[in-house]
DNA sequence: GTCTATACATAGATAACCTATATATCGGCT
DNA sequence: AGCCGATATATAGGTTATCTATGTATAGAC
């Protein structure tokens, strides 16, 4: 089970946000920030990237607008809220509260 | 979505593992130690839980026996097999790789 | 005798993610 | 002109993990 996962489950939405921060951006370029900045370690799929986005446009977290790339490509550019903004630093901050407590767990040095 | 979340998906085997490495243990007092260990912050459901520990069984990463605890009530122990030790391993550092992976897309400080 | 904590287990719902598939077009190569 | 790889979006269907809710049972405290 959870043989290489591509994504740690649960921080997608994170993930797409955070990358919207620096600049609206279309959903293959998201994927491929994030591919990217991690250094290839995630990847995120086509099929769980564009429910993802819907999953945000229906929060209200990102909109978006169709245009054209700098490649004179159509491609659907998303932008974060405000909402969403708030959004990121609730998750963040969850994250990393969860982080510290399975390093708590994970670095237990035994004894009773 | 993930509203104060009990758990990281995809690492609560990982932390059962984990807490059977000190010794063997019943599923209620591993459920216990993780939350004791976290600080409260991550809470292992019952219904996670059980099926959890049966899927270990079958990977035969623990084994279980029928004991009475020191308060003299039955329950089933779990120890940790060689294979659940290497599993450990395995899942410990590909979790530690995809938490570097996500730190460095959050800690991504702009710029083009 | 009742209540709380301990202890196990399963059914069913929900949600996230992946695989596979489909469509379409730009630009480069031949 | 034709082909191909990369870019770009989208959905259907399946798998799996987790949570909610429920049920059973008993030890010990009051």
């Amino acid at each position: 089970m959870a043989n290489r996962p591509d994504l740690l489950p649960g921080t997608l939405d994170m993930l797409i946000l955070k990358t919207l921060t620096r600049a609206p951006l279309h959903g293959y370029g998201i994927a491929q920030s994030i591919k990217r900045l991690s250094e290839d370690v995630l990847t995120v799929e086509e099929g769980s990237l564009y429910p993802a986005l819907q999953r945000l446009l229906l929060q209200n977290w990102v909109k978006a607008e169709w245009k054209m790339t700098d490649t004179n490509r159509r491609a659907r550019f998303y932008t974060l809220t405000a909402a969403g903004r708030k959004r990121l630093g609730i998750e963040v901050s969850e994250f990393e509260q969860m982080i510290a407590a399975i390093g708590r767990v994970l670095s237990d040095a035994q004894e009773a």
